[in-house]
DNA sequence: ACATGTGAACTGCTTCACAGCG
DNA sequence: CGCTGTGAAGCAGTTCACATGT
């Protein structure tokens, strides 16, 4: 398949998530100009990262809300399950483990892992708390598709390498570096730092 | 002056953190490809970003650690204190209070506001949690540069609109929505379903 | 008549390659 | 000689505009 720019990729997630809110509303079609109000893009645009999938409107009237969001779910990966474990039970970890977002779009938390005695063996809202040394035998077992690191900086790129050493493919990434890994594993990092440094640099140079 | 793309500025704050980790390793200079190699970028795309804002080189030897790393403080605007409040006392809005790296970067956190009556007069590491029904009367008072809103999505856009018209310009913004704002307001959105949603493309079009 | 799907034009970011200077 | 700084070339993503289908 031709590569899809990572752009495109989140504008179809913003899309799915109109398209909910409009199946939620009882609406049947729509068009990619309102989608494209909607999402603060072009309606051309929408049209144009449709089409890397295939043609899912009707000329004249626009697309079909239910089907549109199931070939959108289907495009994602998002029919199936994914199993997701995360490294570090600190205060983001907790906060994951209770966002709702995360079950609602097919994402099963299986556990969390830390290297604090205190917290190991605990729960976390009914996820279990295991020891960091469990990992590589956990791993095998349970085979977890993601991996959500909230570990601090310094220890980040140490435990990535257990977690891709143990076979995951994909990683979310809350610490603020750059990790370092094989080109078979996916990496999103999530850097509140860099989105603040971003709001600075737009205050001080705006005209 | 020139505008200057985000993702320019997003590397820019990568340089400053390679740069601090190399001041504190007591070394005095760096070239391009050192600091290339490290953020995984080339050494032509550090100096063009450079070359927007100035020449800090020296030809044939390379950047001052500590000049570089001053001016670019400078350009993210990070030399001065800004002052942060956070909208939403729940799980994320606790998580960021304590995330040491915002008073790091010179990110004062004034308040934290909600309207849940058990958490308002309460403290959250220190910081008060006011009553957002007082955020109109305390925004002109204490001059708060820049509102981090982790509100439900349902009430995020309401939320940004009352932040606004309360005269703040810049938002970063945790709820899974895309928010409309006047163009004089810049927002940057921290999105973890996307993100995960990204991963699960990945992992399902991989070849 | 209306809205999609898409090649072509355009815009802007990245990479190249080399002149310039310490 | 080495590394910066920068026009020029290359490339990728966005926008345009219209043929196409209902």
């Amino acid at each position: 398949m031709k590569r899809i720019a990572d752009s495109t990729v989140r504008r179809l997630s913003a899309y799915l998530r109109f398209l909910e809110d409009f199946e939620g509303r009882g609406l049947s079609t729509i068009s990619s100009d309102e989608l494209a109000r909607r999402g603060g893009t072009t309606s051309a645009q929408v049209r144009k990262d449709l089409s890397f999938f295939g043609s899912f409107g009707k000329r004249g009237l626009g697309y079909s809300v239910p089907e549109l969001a199931g070939r959108l779910r289907e495009i994602l990966g998002l029919e199936r399950q994914w199993k997701v474990i995360i490294i570090g039970a600190g205060k983001i970890g907790a906060a994951l483990v209770a966002y709702r977002g995360f079950r609602q779009r097919g994402f099963h938390i299986l556990a969390a892992y830390d290297a604090n005695p205190e917290k190991v063996g605990k729960q976390l809202e009914g996820i279990p708390v295991r020891d960091i040394g469990q990992l590589e035998r956990d791993v095998p077992k349970d085979t977890p598709d993601i991996a959500v690191v909230t570990v601090p900086a310094e220890n980040a790129q140490a435990v990535v390498e257990r977690v891709v050493a143990a076979g995951i493919k994909a990683i979310l990434n809350f610490a603020p570096v750059q990790l370092q890994v094989p080109s078979d594993v996916t990496v999103k990092t999530v850097n509140m730092a860099m989105e603040l440094e971003g709001l600075s640099f737009a205050l001080t140079n705006r005209d």
